[in-house]
DNA sequence: CCTTGCGGTTTCAGATAGTGAAACCAGGTT
DNA sequence: AACCTGGTTTCACTATCTGAAACCGCAAGG
């Protein structure tokens, strides 16, 4: 269940910040809001919100719908969409790189990036016989949980890490879970020693994964990508051999990506 | 070619809306952007835009990229993308109507929405392969020059009309092309009466459409479909030949519209 | 018909937050 | 060493944002 536990810093001051946020908070809705709605979880002083929703309107970033008198994502929100997802994001990159593991593997394949704190899966490819389970292109997750997370969490430079951890709410989904910032650091320890990370039913009951993070030559993580499936059908072990290919597809995506858009 | 003519309004004062601006701009570069590209064709001073720049990193909206000092779109712009892509768009419900449509065709279909006073095309099928969601969604074009842009128009308000054309730039792409208020205004009239509109060759030479708006129930405009092909494939009369089966991809769409999204 | 209450909108004095000229810094070039 | 060019910081000024409160319009209820 995805409560709004670790929110997004909302108090960063500025007006921009705060213009964000609201922006954020609209999309997290997924439907038409009313002003109403958004007064009720929102920090800021009814006539401030107002304003704040007023400007985005007028600039394109949300739309009015003047007979249910809702908010929505706007139009230019769209358009500005095709260009973030065109650059910012991996999958264009990835895409075909991802088929082919998928194929390989039969498995179901994720791809995620970091967003502040959170991972944010950018795309997936479902098993053959898919099985239901949280993530979703577009849906962002713990990152101290998942196994892409923890990939991702064990090649970042200190500052960052120490930034990233300290924004993770350690809240124990199953037993499995690693709810303390020691056994979070041990554990990234362990990970960057070897080179891939798991996911040892830490986030939902029965789901496990093998993870590897998409490096830069330079070392920078850009992303991370799993193969992950169901303890009902494999186990860690026979995910494990998928390594050679996870991780070829992970050089593969990261040559890509070096050369294409950063270059050294 | 795309000068910046009618470049959004960034004179709108407001740090929002400077913000934005600053963000459309890198947006539209396309690659990442050196802060020098930025200054260039920014009518702020080095300082503000700075500031702006490093308050959109600070909250994610763009990435900078420390060892070629370049920023692009951020991960948290494709995160708000996705919601806004799932909300704002017609493209997630119209998606499979137009698959139909594409079949029955052959030719290539097209979904677009107004954006401000410009038509944003928001997917598109091509006649042979058809490439996923994102790869051409985001292009936008001119209204009063293309089918879908005459079928949206015609079906406004008076008010919002109003404020449409006065925008448009009625640049005489090609010598088919409306180049004034009186003679859009006219066409207008005939499409609305007719309930089509026609794309005569006069955005791109040998490219001819018919178009027709989508609207809710209560005649809201929603966006339009087309279907386009080239003077030397085909002719408008054979293409009116698919009038009905495009009236009624268009009803289809405006109706799962209308249930999910604009309950009347 | 006249309250009351609830969404939504507007006002206004006060202060925060944004502005931008100019100075500054780093590191390459001449 | 003097001189750029690209990026970062400073600082006094004031435009812009803030938010309590008043206001509006409508619908429910007395």
């Amino acid at each position: 269940m995805a409560d709004g536990s670790d929110k997004r810093a909302d108090e960063r001051s500025g007006t921009v910040g705060k213009a964000l946020a609201v922006l954020d908070e609209v999309a997290r809705y997924g439907r038409p809001v009313r002003f109403s709605e958004l007064i009720d979880d929102s920090p800021y002083p009814k006539a401030t919100l107002y304003r704040l929703v007023q400007t985005l309107t007028g600039e394109g970033m949300l739309a009015f719908d003047p007979d249910r008198q809702t908010y929505a994502p706007g139009i230019r929100l769209v358009r500005l969409a095709h260009s973030a997802w065109a650059q910012a994001s991996l999958a264009p990159i990835a895409r075909p790189f991802l088929d082919t593991l998928s194929a390989e593997t039969g498995e179901t394949v994720h791809l995620a990036q970091l967003d502040a704190a959170q991972v944010l899966y950018v795309d997936k490819r479902n098993a053959q016989d898919p099985l239901p389970m949280y993530s979703q292109a577009g849906k962002v997750g713990p990152a101290y949980c998942t196994g892409v997370g923890k990939a991702m969490m064990a090649f970042l430079p200190d500052h960052e890490l120490s930034a990233v951890i300290a924004q993770q709410s350690f809240h124990s989904f199953t037993k499995h879970t690693l709810s303390t910032e020691a056994a979070l650091r041990h554990e990234l320890g362990a990970i960057a020693a070897r080179g891939h990370a798991y996911d040892r039913e830490e986030h939902e009951p029965g789901i496990i994964c093998v993870a590897v993070p998409v490096k830069t030559s330079a070392g920078r993580v850009l992303g991370a990508i799993s193969v992950t499936s169901s303890t009902d059908r494999t186990t860690l072990t026979q995910l494990e051999a998928y390594l050679p290919q996870i991780t070829a597809t992970s050089e593969a995506i990261a040559a890509e990506a070096s050369s294409w858009r950063f270059p050294d």
